[in-house]
RNA sequence: GGGGGCGUAGUUCAGUUGGUUAGAACGCCGGCCUGUCACGCCGGAGGUCGCGGGUUCGAGUCCCGUCGCUCCCGCCA
């Protein structure tokens, strides 16, 4: 007897092996491909746990086999029959029930299936568009239900690691006051009070905040968050997130909970070994050699970036003394190359990098222990060509690249160009977990649009000193990435009140501003509060 | 909010400088085939070229508008 066995079946299908021949069983699922050879007939049944072969012959169950020249693909039936090993030299070794098949006495067909709009295959080419307009049949392929299976284990995984640690569940109110975040709020009409509006949250941040004033020490929750912003790719409107939160803790502690989650998804999930801790790096040197809080280190110290506004300090080259007159910043990399660059594909970099907020990008070929060759290359001194090389340690038949704008600019571009280069010489493999911890990030920024400061994570977030000068305060927080994608970061929290108010001043709040939007909170904190902090990815 | 790309058979796509009857593959329908597993072979049906307007002797192709999809930037952990 098996888990699958319903009062309409015996079996499921995938679970079908040698073991079982001679069984008599009754199938469920829904026809897949069907080979017909005159004779004998071949049909692929298939349910959620996989697919056998059934075999229709003439002789042994006529009616059975007239059935099935009039079968649909996708039609749900119903067969009964035996387990029978294949003949020797048909064994189907790619499945895992290709050691056996089922020879059909009975047939039923349950549901007569419409031909569907795309085949029901992996290998669809099918649109995303048509795809998620049939979701239904999109959701028979094989890979589908192995997603949607694979994510399942990994929210198990994590229940089990939380609860071990002594984390509990606790399910936050969906329809709250809005709460600033940063993103646009989805909105809610009130019936109780016309004219006014929940707001969907973006995060648990602030009750989850309450929930450690309020003693609860560990909370964890698996939980939907909102946000009314344009979509992407990668991005919804609507994501799920492992939101957590802890009491009477520093840096340490959050990460030392959250690191062996991940490592034992990776293990459990894909059966690679991520040795712990995994590393950390502050925000400072991520940014210099990198141009990015969340670089991708599949490529380690290949392509790192140096810094060349001094060697360039009294150049004679124009565009690059006006950019270090404005306080900008000169900045490139190495990186191998294949033959002769094009000057095509240098316009479409230049093009690409002009996208991302740069004015321009210089190239050279490096042609000797201290030459370089490109467009520019004759309005440098041999010194600053020589300095080029030497700190992008660049080898012979290298491409450099330079960047000279404003250093964000500067340092987006090249952050850019990493990645496109990265792609196209292959340097990250698949099946790498390149994990790194983003520590010691600024406190504040400064805000273009708003002309002020601005919070780098969100107003609560703990400044690791007493010093709150925005040029360079440092915040306690910390954000996981994994082969150049931030999964998510946190921090410790504010918890007192007198320097939350600190922390307002900076931010050049009115006082009716932090009511209206902080006031909940800051009263929390006057009852209080525990040293906490936590995380969400 | 800004910019780019795409819309042709059920699906994924091709379609030359504007030129006669718009093609392929898969799928579908019919026929043949007793060991296939993306079976194979033969035949067939299937199109308002997203929609509206314009230029032209002639538009799938060029222009304008519109709708839909998509990617990138802005925005957004």
């Amino acid at each position: 007897m098996n888990g699958f066995a319903t009062s309409m079946r015996t079996h499921a299908c995938g679970d079908l092996r040698g073991s079982d021949a001679g069984l008599q069983v009754t199938l469920c699922g829904w026809l897949w491909r069907q080979r017909d050879h005159g004779g004998v007939t071949f049909v692929d049944l298939r349910d959620a746990t996989g697919l056998v072969q059934l075999v229709l012959h003439p002789q042994e169950a006529p009616e059975a086999y007239s059935a099935a020249q009039s079968f649909k693909s996708e039609s749900v039936i119903r067969v009964t029959g035996e387990v029978r090993l294949r003949p020797e030299g048909t064994v189907n070794r790619d499945l895992p029930t290709g050691e056996v098949e089922v020879s059909v006495r009975d047939v039923e067909v349950l549901a007569v299936a419409e031909t569907p709009p795309f085949p029901i295959e992996d290998r669809t080419e099918a649109s995303e568009e048509l795809r998620l307009r049939y979701r239904y049949l999109d959701l028979r392929r094989p890979e589908m239900t192995r997603v949607l299976r694979l994510r399942h284990r990994v929210v198990r995984i994590i229940r089990e690691e939380m609860d071990a640690r002594g984390f509990v569940d606790v399910e936050t109110p969906l329809l709250t006051r809005s709460t600033p975040e940063g993103a646009r709020d989805f909105l809610v009409p009130s019936r109780l009070w016309p004219g006014s509006f929940y707001a969907l949250p973006q995060s648990p941040q602030q009750l989850k905040q309450l929930l450690m004033v309020g003693g609860q020490d560990r909370y964890y929750q698996i939980v939907r968050c909102l946000r009314d912003e344009q979509t992407r790719a990668d991005r919804s409107f609507e994501f799920t997130q492992l939101d957590m939160e802890m009491s009477f803790v520093s840096e340490e502690d959050v990460i030392a909970v959250i690191e062996p989650v991940y490592a034992r998804i990776v293990r459990d999930v894909h059966g690679v070994e991520i040795p712990t801790p995994f590393p950390r790096m502050t925000y400072a040197e991520m940014i210099s050699r990198y141009g990015t809080d969340k670089p991708d280190l599949r490529y380690g110290d290949r392509m790192l970036i140096a810094d060349l506004s001094e060697d360039f300090a009294g150049t004679g080259f124009n565009a690059f003394a006006k950019v270090l007159a404005q306080d900008g910043a000169i900045r490139g990399f190495a990186t191998t190359w294949d033959g002769e660059p094009s000057r095509g594909h240098m316009r479409e970099l230049e093009t690409f990098v002009r996208g991302r907020g740069a004015a321009g990008l210089a190239w050279f070929r490096v042609t000797g222990a201290n030459g370089i060759d490109g467009p520019i290359a004759k309005f440098l001194t041999p010194d600053e060509q020589a300095a080029i090389v030497k700190k992008t340690e660049a080898s012979l038949g290298d491409v450099v690249f330079l960047v000279a704008d404003k250093p964000s600019r500067v340092n987006s571009a090249l952050d850019g160009l990493r990645r496109q280069m990265a792609a196209r010489f292959e340097l990250a493999r698949e099946g790498e977990w390149t994990f790194v911890w983003m520590v010691e990030p600024p406190l504040f920024e400064w805000g273009e649009d708003e002309g002020k400061w601005v919070s780098v994570h969100h107003p609560f977030t703990a400044p690791a000193s007493d010093d709150l000068d925005p040029h360079t305060a440092i915040a306690r927080g910390y954000d996981l990435v994994l082969n150049g994608f931030e999964l998510g970061g946190g921090s410790i929290r504010i918890h007192r009140p007198e320097v939350q108010h600190r922390v307002f001043e900076v931010l050049g709040l009115s006082d009716e501003e932090i009511e209206e939007k902080f006031g909940h909170m800051l009263t929390a904190l006057r009852f209080g509060a525990p040293p906490h902090g936590g995380i969400a990815m």
